[in-house]
DNA sequence: ATCTTTTTTGAGAATAATTCTCATTAACGT
DNA sequence: ACGTTAATGAGAATTATTCTCAAAAAAGAT
């Protein structure tokens, strides 16, 4: 385990930090550590999870700076925060194309899925009720399906 | 304001003390009280507001109290508990058809509405991702759209 | 109505997740 | 390198909720 082990950052990391400053955000060393944490997660980490992770990284993050990071990223658009069932929040990048979740009730394992067909529904609804949707939730908990 | 101002209990209430008492639950006089606030509820109280309107019926409800009943309610499904964005959760009985909700993001408003439509929708996409939908959520946050 | 058993309760302590405070440190433009 | 201003760490504070425990009160039997 080498201490370059996360050093060369990732062509999303540099084109988020490019982003960032390019708005005045200062992108400091825990930033850093934080957005590679994230850049490199395929789950949904937790504040406390991300915090390991940057840790790996930059050993000084602390709790409140990951808490405030992603804060500042949530506003900007680069984070989406989740709030599932049961847990506390839990982050991801926002550079995917859209999607909702499907939870796992047994093991919390969260599947990303996308229905076109349900976007295009809650428009409908939207309008008919006379609003414009801000953004929604479609949270699906669920258990593997026996096959009988 | 009469003393007995909620003294009347709705059939609502008498029908969801009997289902209670028959599994089981006692049905004590905070109880009572909780349950009579839920049903003349027409939005979707915060525990605290709960409280409030419980304890216009019995002084003697505590916050603890609230908290332990919905749990109990919640879990028999008499309750349901959301957890929309920002706040804390709120309720609302279960004696309703299943409906999902849009939540207008300036006055904090709840519209219930339902969509077959989009329910089957759900069952389809669990069903190819060999999962069964165990329970789901489905938020719209929207605001009022300005009719240009 | 009283007795007994078992739940439920109120009050406040405890917990968990998140946000805030403030003195210190570090980005970034010059 | 310098100065300005934003960001940070540590821990206190906050908020919503759950827990603890002795006391009160349901429900069932007498």
């Amino acid at each position: 385990m080498s201490e370059t082990e996360f050093n060369e950052e990732s062509p999303t990391v540099d084109q988020l930090e490019d982003e960032l400053r390019a708005e005045g955000v200062r992108i400091t060393r825990q930033r850093v550590a934080i957005l590679s944490a994230l850049a490199s997660s395929n789950d949904h980490p937790s504040a406390d999870e991300l915090l390991d992770r940057a840790r790996e990284r930059d050993a000084s993050v602390s709790l409140a700076t990951v808490y405030r990071t992603l804060s500042v990223l949530e506003h900007r658009g680069t984070v989406l925060r989740n709030d599932f069932d049961g847990t506390g929040a839990r982050f991801e990048l926002a550079n995917k194309p859209h999607h909702d979740h499907l939870i796992d009730v047994d093991t919390g394992e969260v599947i990303e899925f996308n229905s076109p067909k349900i976007e295009q529904l809650q428009e409908e609804i939207a309008k008919e009720l006379g609003y414009e949707i801000v953004h929604h939730r479609l949270e699906l908990y669920g258990r593997i399906k026996p096959k009988d």
